[in-house]
DNA sequence: TGTATTTTGAAATCCGTTTTCATTTTCTTG
DNA sequence: CAAGAAAATGAAAACGGATTTCAAAATACA
């Protein structure tokens, strides 16, 4: 099993794409600290360390990442595109706070199978999907609870 | 039970807003023929008839529809914001297909269910979610395993 | 009616994303 | 270890859908 760095060096290689300083610093950075980090939140960031790195790079990187799988883009309906870590391409969803923007990642086989049923049952050749629950943390909905008149 | 323009003339008198031509209008041609069509595909389609009326009334009035709940606003990660009719506040999700762009609308009171129960092992209080299957329809999946080489 | 209030349509603005372009860096080959 | 070809970079501009602004028009109510 290759780590996320080798996959990545791999993917370069292939696409005859260049090994800079940049991409590994953005790398590493990615890989320690991202969690459904928006490219703004996750620039601003690495910015703090390595403030002569733009933007359009940053961005660029992150879609390299999500193209060779080591990342995931995600959109949880805020409008803005979120990326976190892919490990080992393990599929997960989402219960997204709309209180206060907390994320908590599950996993349920039972649904993804009754999916591949709907999907069986309208002659539908799957690729992907997303499942977001949204809603409110146990925080969030006992400040709410209590905050009422 | 109230008809969707009975919903709409009451919410606008709720909150003191005006009954305009053009509102009625609009709303007539949503309830006819929308099914998950963007502001822009809605607004070019209607303008066949009534090119008068403008694209941001458009979008006003659809934000509105979905405002007073006779309408769903849907977003199937092309960047484009649909909208749909909300028949009776009945809840459903979607196959998409990558390939036409075909939708097709399911129910499945299972995989509802079960993510209720996710939601509560997580202590997380679910206010609405959202499911979206994404792949190939069995026409887009036939030509596409006919093309391969 | 008169008049306060809301709505309208065109255009401008917003805002996240993506691209452009001149310059710099990397990589290959002799 | 050059040099030349190719690709990457960062700043700024462009993009595209959503939203807002604003002056003129329409509506609702007394
Ligand atoms: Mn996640
Ligand atoms: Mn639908
Ligand atoms: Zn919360
Ligand atoms: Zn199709």
């Amino acid at each position: 099993m290759k780590n996320q760095e080798e996959l990545f060096l791999d993917f370069l290689a292939r696409k005859r794409l260049k090994n800079t300083s940049q991409r590994m610093i953005i790398l590493k950075s990615f890989l320690r600290q991202s969690l459904h980090l928006s490219t703004e939140d996750f620039y601003l960031q690495l910015r703090k360390k390595h403030p002569a790195i733009g933007y359009a790079t940053v961005h660029r990187t992150l879609k390299l990442f999500a193209e060779c799988g080591i990342a995931a883009e995600r959109n949880f309906g805020d409008g803005q595109t979120r990326f976190e870590v892919n490990y080992d391409n393990e599929h997960h969803d989402h219960l997204v706070c709309t209180g206060c923007g907390k994320i908590i990642e599950f996993e349920n086989r039972q649904i993804e199978q009754l999916q591949l049923d709907v999907a069986r049952t309208h002659n539908f050749f799957i690729k992907d999907h997303r499942l977001e629950l949204y809603g409110l943390c146990a925080a969030c909905h006992a400040s709410e609870a209590s905050s009422l008149s």
